[in-house]
DNA sequence: CGTCTTCTTGAAGGTATTCAAACGATGTGG
DNA sequence: CCACATCGTTTGAATACCTTCAAGAAGACG
């Protein structure tokens, strides 16, 4: 429960994720008025909570490295994951809304973050015209990407729906250098179900049958892509979109 | 096809809507610089498209009367509606993130919208701070209400989401000085289940039952809710929450 | 008034879920 | 280091739910 927290230097125009994360597009002065809203990188072990649903809001958290999920508590004590986060992704965005938090923001992995302090945001946002519409981009963007979610649960079936999952994480593990077609899940089937609208069983089933097709290759978390067409056929007919999540 | 346009004069500060809108919690002064961004007010038809899925993103529209869907078009032809907008909602947001719109919006009935052109929001927005906090307050909402979206998609069977979409309609149109338990429907059954993930027949069916129930009263499009309490029995344990989309 | 669209309802079928059991991996304590 | 408990996963069989197919009824519109 609690979060270990230490005092970490960072400095956006210096950071590795600077291509990917908030600072994307912007110029070089502007970059630097970001490193003054930091207040700090905060470091989180496997299973600590970054933020509560519930909490007030204060702070949007840009991953460094490591990988999240988001949750909303059901009323009947069961979670509904409405996200997987990874690195130079933001996080609590939901909770300016009305100030706050929505979802509970759980670490999957050990992981460091960026911790924004919303006021600072907004102060600085006020003084640097191009980082305005840059947030204001990361916040559509946002609500694009749970379009999609939507499209996902609405119109996929199971089939579907993993194929599109998985080649979401491919695409956005590519995007970081990692490799596209060979990676280890964060996340276990019963997280997977939930966020897809599924039962682990039928996530478990689902990704059986792919191993069987050749498509991928399934040893418990370790998931190889062998026929990245196949998946991509699948789910076209459906949203249109191999990004979507 | 052609959208009618009437050039109609148009003043936030005298707006009915000025509670519900855009304006919400705004001071009378910074109510009055949102005069000077309103471009004009338009008029559509039943049927009319306001703006179209891949067109370049020039405005954000506030509604002033009438109703629309928003609908994302899939490879194979056939759309899904992504939401339903009433009286002082805005729709557009979805197009900031990559100057497109993402979604096709359809005039459910006979319209009239506020347009708001984006260049002259980001300019509005930089010289009044209050607008600024507000306009992504309104963003953030957006994002809570897809994320709602997705967990009635995720986790609730046809009932429960019938239930849900109807006590969320309810709720809006009486937060809007109409009746809550007795309305007309602007959309179709097809359009509910393209919105709910259903079928059209599903749809239907599950209407019938609530109304055998004795829960609804159902002629056509005309529905009345006899006991909300059943129906909100029936969200619970599901969402928690009974403002879900 | 006739045509078209939308809606309702029934029956058959398919897909995902539920229930259940067993396996494997992981971690703990003896 | 091994035995054991636990958690996550796989797989099968039965069931529930929604969809599909189909036909008829009711409004809407010209």
């Amino acid at each position: 429960m609690a979060n270990p927290i230490l005092h970490i230097k960072t400095q956006c125009s210096e950071c590795s994720l600077r291509e990917l994360c908030l600072p994307v597009g912007l110029h070089k002065h502007d970059l630097e008025q970001l490193n003054s809203v930091i207040r700090q990188s905060r470091r989180l072990k496997k299973g600590d909570y970054l933020f509560h649903a519930g909490e007030t809001f204060v702070s949007l958290f840009a991953i460094r490295t490591g990988f999240f999920k988001t949750t909303v508590g059901t009323q009947d004590g069961r979670d509904q994951v409405t996200g997987f986060f990874m690195s130079g992704e933001l996080m609590g965005m939901d909770g300016i809304g009305n100030n706050i938090y929505i979802n509970d923001a759980i670490a999957l992995e050990d992981s460091e973050v960026c911790e924004l302090p919303f006021a600072r945001m907004e102060d600085l946002v006020k003084r640097v015209p191009s980082l305005q519409t840059h947030f204001m981009r990361l916040m559509s963007r946002e609500i694009i990407r749970d379009q999609n979610v939507m499209m996902m649960l609405g119109n996929m079936r199971a089939e579907e729906r993993l194929a599109a999952f998985l080649l979401n994480l491919s695409q956005r593990l590519q995007t970081r250098g990692f490799a596209a077609n060979d990676f280890i899940l964060r996340m276990s089937r019963e997280e997977i179900g939930s966020y897809l609208g599924l039962k682990l069983e039928t996530v478990s089933r689902t990704l059986s049958r792919f191993n069987q097709e050749g498509w991928i290759s399934v040893e418990h978390k370790h998931i190889q892509i062998l026929q990245a067409r196949a998946l991509k056929d699948l789910v076209a007919g459906c949203s249109g979109k191999s990004d979507v999540i």
